[in-house]
DNA sequence: AAGTGGTCTAGACCACTCA
DNA sequence: GAGTGGTCTAGACCACTTG
């Protein structure tokens, strides 16, 4: 088919395979992603078999495997032997846990609400623009909330989040959500990210926030996620008492 | 050939496969792993081509590269197209990086020497039971040492291992050396971990060695290493005064 | 120019899941 | 039992590195 472009353009609906030079099964990976992102599969759902698959995109089987296998390394589909492939759950348990850093004593993630004490859209300032990588005058949303366990706080989070990424938050959406649903709605895929932690006294206000005395000391979670394609996506400083146990849990990973 | 066993077992050298369920492309990446951890081949020096490895093992061409791309995925080896590929080496600075999470105010990781305090081996304790999965009454070595840099200590560092995996330490080996070198020297191949970070007040003994105050807060890192195999391999716990910028760094990625 | 990995294809048979 | 992914094979041609 290769060297019969003609026909290939007509037996395929990749039709822009031929003007690029990006491996076949790189372009058939995004044609998987683009499927997942544009909503034309829904997470939890199964999707088309290989060979279906296949076909309907004009490669060979072996091809959309490896497409399939790459998606699958991504987080984007999980797979059950005999039983087919699922659009995977970027909200689920699982990844929920690896976000989640701050632990009790039992190693446990601490569970609860989450209250939005302020949430107003501004234009960045210094430190915004070198952490999110903007430009000057870019606009972005500033969500300061707490996270409860039990009824009693234990974090708070400053969140700035480009208006770029994340339009009309304030008045379409609910900053009280999980940063991983939120996203998801917006249809922005997270990759990685990094935190930086230290700890210090608390400042007044937070203090207040916190329930706890001025001289406490909390751990500074001073934090990135990008997107998969590598674009700073949200900061956010989490602040946290160290009392009874808590602990910052950090996995690691062999490098890239 | 799956046909005729007989004559798989003579044009192959993977003599236990045929009483194996293991597939074969996870027999093939061991015999690789093999040849790496018994220094047949050794770190930085190209591997047989792929054909010639396929050969050599009696695999099919596409079994053996599925093999070594997936050594290539546990970095037990790196690719050049066109050059061929090459033993990694454990000790680079891309992993040493990821393993030095203490950071300077510059986000860049401390260098200096590391000094030995003092080196026993005894038998666990019950927290050691714990931490690094082992039976009552087993030997460990325990190494307390001390990271400097430019001069002035850092970090103190608390080290077990189990004289299984690492016989002979205090006598054979330099307990000063990356903890990923002496593995590399007992051919243990170190996989993930986990960290639990706090921060608390310094033990009087502890602020001597690390020459602060008394009532300094340090951070203290509890981490675990695991080999390849998922057992696990070194407990360390270090602590380390927060002054001037330092910070913990940590790696968000997905799930596995 | 020779040799290496990079990509792509085609098709076989097995193991598991599910209706 | 039908359908799915899991494994394994065989071989083509391309792109890059090296001598």
């Amino acid at each position: 088919m290769r060297e019969l472009p003609e026909t290939s353009i007509v037996n395929n609906r990749m039709s822009s395979r031929r003007f690029s030079s990006r491996p076949l099964y790189l372009q058939t990976r995004d044609a998987i992603a683009e499927r997942i992102s544009s909503g034309e599969w829904k997470q939890h759902t199964t999707i088309p078999d290989e060979g279906e698959l296949a076909r309907e995109l004009g490669v060979s089987p072996s091809t959309m495997r490896k497409a399939l296998d790459l998606a699958e390394a991504e987080r984007l589909l999980t797979r059950h032997q005999g039983g087919g492939r699922f659009v995977s759950d970027p909200l689920s348990d699982k990844h929920a846990e690896r976000y989640s850093c701050i632990r009790g004593r039992d190693g446990k993630r601490l569970g609860g609400e989450v209250k939005v004490l302020s949430l107003l859209e501004t234009t960045v300032n210094e430190r915004e623009v070198r952490r999110l990588r903007l430009r000057l005058r870019e606009r972005v949303h500033r969500v300061r909330r707490l996270r409860l366990t039990g009824g009693k706080p234990y974090m708070l989070e400053d969140i700035v989040m480009p208006t770029k990424l994340f339009p009309r938050l304030a008045t379409h959406f609910d900053a009280s959500q999980r940063l991983s649903v939120l996203a998801q709605q917006y249809g922005v895929s997270l990759g990685g990210g990094e935190e930086r932690v230290t700890a210090s006294g608390v400042a007044p206000d937070v203090a207040d926030a916190l329930e706890v005395e001025p001289a406490t000391t909390v751990m500074r979670l001073d934090r990135v996620i990008y997107t998969l394609e590598g674009k700073p996506a949200v900061w956010r400083l989490g602040q946290c008492p160290i009392v009874g146990g808590r602990h910052y849990l950090a996995k690691l990973t062999r490098p890239d």
